[in-house]
RNA sequence: UGGGGCGUCGUCAAAUGGCAAGACACAGGGUUUUGGUCCCUGCAUUUGGAGGUUCGAAUCCUCCCGCCCCAGCCA
């Protein structure tokens, strides 16, 4: 057995079993329905989902809905299908909202307790009554009325009978703690909004540090696990259930997912939708799990960058290039191989039959071996990829060139014997020989040859469109920005590029949107939902690394 | 600044007083009908810094430095 190391949550959860604390744990991942879960999600999805999952607990979805300005049923659907689709699967499904009631009963006992107050003050005041890090705060004036009081005037906040703003309940706690969220925190505000969940039932809504311990502790989570931004707030999040005397959950923080070359916020990414930078959520260019689907990332290869990135306590930025192996680990091991020609140019064999045509065994995917051959057509006229051609190449070039012989992958060995020009000067066709010896693409004589290039028949391949991706922005850090701009001027310019008329080989029409396959010695690429009948279109996942283009680089 | 956290390779990240793991990236080599895959090699005499304790310190102590979070009726 290896001996994994475990992170610091783990090692917790393992104290707490050993000790009897839990005979089993229950987690949840609890996203605000408020717009589209991103890579960063993913990695507490799978933190979430994952420990539970390990240690045979439970791990609910929780839709923490408790602010209705900014949320809506559309989001929820598409959280639902993300968590599925990266490979979860939920114990319980709860919103926020369905606590509601309990909540509001829970506010009153700590009203009845003397631990909370309805308070007029308005939001200025507040902020002035608040003071500041370094500076104690001031008892608000409504801080002390009595129990019955605070009854009647939180029943008739419920009643709608005060208007939004005009007051809230806060926790009478301490207004000079250095802990600013201990300064009497907010418990409810006026909302007079309809909830895409209660409608117009309620119009005064939890904030979410009373919230968030109270869904929490209902549901008996028994370690919640958030990101490290909430850590001052774990006083605050204790002193709810310590006052109200009910299930203690315990909030463990890590450090959220930062990753090079991408933005993961999703205030920003909403910027990127709704100011058309991206053509929408799914935007294959987008960090969301929508986006990467449909860019043709595999479930997979987004758990297991999940599980090496580690989980810690510190602020890091991952490599997006670790992000890109692993999707390469995965599709190379899945992906059938497919050859296209992204940008053709004619190749006729001279001395092959005009109406011969062959079908040689093609390996669908040399690294599964049960994925078998398929056999692909062969003739006189082809295409290959224009890059595939020098006139004047260099040494180490081990591509075509006049006079050179290459091997046209699965097929025969070819020879170039000239070029056909327009009047500008532009290879137009370019003209060979085949050895008929070497059928299969070996020759008997035992030659060797450098190049093996990928090829589609004129006769058996269709045009399709082809979106290129880059990285959306060009820049590690996108929010590094000049005094004035944004992180939009981080965008990088290129990072679309459509290119038509690439061919496929013509068995590819069978094939439908979301499937995967690598285009040989091009990358992976993945069949666009915008596709149609008449016109196919593919997303490039990613390219094959490129040594050969690094090589260049170099020089 | 008050409070809460965090500093180990270019980037993530282990090591829990006893030989500084691993992955990615990078560099070089081998195999190869994908310039892919795969395989091999190299890549922290030192853990933000300075002292101290100890036979022995990334780990314990003291001081210093740096970075992040909180001061919404957002989450």
């Amino acid at each position: 057995m290896e001996e994994k190391s475990r992170d610091f949550i783990r090692e917790i959860i393992d104290a707490d079993l050993a000790s009897g604390k839990h005979k089993e744990i229950t987690t949840r991942f609890p996203p605000e329905p408020n717009g589209y879960l991103h890579i960063g999600h993913a990695k507490s999805i799978y933190t979430n989902f994952g420990i539970a999952e390990e240690f045979a607990g439970k791990c609910n979805l929780r839709f923490d809905d408790t602010n209705p300005v900014k949320e809506d049923v559309e989001y929820v659907d598409a959280i639902k299908r993300d968590v599925e689709w990266l490979g979860f699967k939920w114990s319980d499904i709860h919103f926020a909202s369905d606590y509601f009631d309990r909540m509001y009963l829970l506010a009153e006992q700590l009203i009845t307790m003397g631990l909370a107050y309805v308070c007029d003050l308005s939001p200025e005041e507040t902020k002035t009554y608040r003071g500041f890090a370094s500076k104690p705060g001031k008892n608000s004036p409504y801080r002390n009325r009595t129990v019955e009081e605070n009854l009647d005037l939180f029943r008739a906040m419920k009643k709608g009978e005060f208007p939004q703003g005009s007051r809230t309940l806060r926790a009478k706690i301490d207004m000079s703690s250095p802990t600013m969220c201990l300064r009497d925190p907010h418990m409810y505000r006026i909302l007079k909004k309809d909830h895409h969940r209660t409608g117009n039932k309620w119009c005064i809504y939890p904030m979410y540090d009373f919230a968030h311990c109270l869904e929490d502790s209902t549901e008996q989570i028994t370690h919640s696990l958030c990101t490290l931004e909430f850590e001052p707030n774990r006083p605050l999040y204790n002193w709810y259930l310590e006052k109200l005397d009910i299930f203690r959950s315990r909030q463990i923080e890590f450090a959220r997912l930062n990753l090079s070359y991408t933005v993961v916020s999703k205030r920003y990414l909403r910027k990127l939708v709704e100011e058309n930078f991206v053509t929408g959520w799914d935007d294959p260019r987008m960090p969301t799990l929508s986006g990467l689907k449909r860019r043709g990332v595999s479930p997979a290869a987004i758990r297991n960058f999940c599980s090496v990135i580690g989980l810690a306590k510190r602020n890091s930025t991952v490599d997006i290039a670790l992000l890109e192996n692993k999707i390469r680990e995965d599709l190379n091991k899945t992906a059938p191989r497919v050859m296209s020609v992204l940008n053709p140019i004619k190749l006729v064999i001279e001395n092959y039959p005009a109406d011969k045509t062959e079908h040689f065994d093609y390996v669908v995917n040399p690294e599964d071996e049960s994925a078998g051959v398929r056999p692909t057509p062969f003739t006189r006229e082809l295409y290959i990829e224009r890059d595939d051609f020098m006139e004047d190449p260099p040494k180490k070039f081990f591509r075509m060139g006049p006079g050179r012989e290459v091997r046209l992958r699965y097929a025969y060995l070819v020879t170039c014997t000239s070029v056909i020009k327009d009047e500008n000067d532009n290879i137009m066709e370019i003209r060979c020989t085949y050895d008929p010896d070497t059928k299969g693409g070996n020759a008997p004589d035992g030659r060797r040859v450098r190049g093996t290039l990928h090829w589609v028949s004129a006769d058996h391949s269709f045009p399709v469109e082809v979106r290129l991706y880059d990285r959306l922005f060009n820049k590690e850090n996108p929010m590094d920005n000049e005094e004035g701009e944004d992180f939009t001027s981080s965008i990088n310019p290129d990072s679309l590029t459509v290119i038509t008329n690439c061919l496929v080989e013509n068995h590819m029409k069978n094939e439908n949107p979301g499937f995967i396959c690598q285009f040989e010695r091009k990358g992976y690429f993945c069949i666009d939902p915008d596709s149609t009948p008449e016109k196919m279109i593919f997303n490039r996942t990613i390219t094959l690394r490129d040594s050969w283009k690094k090589k260049k680089k170099h020089k």
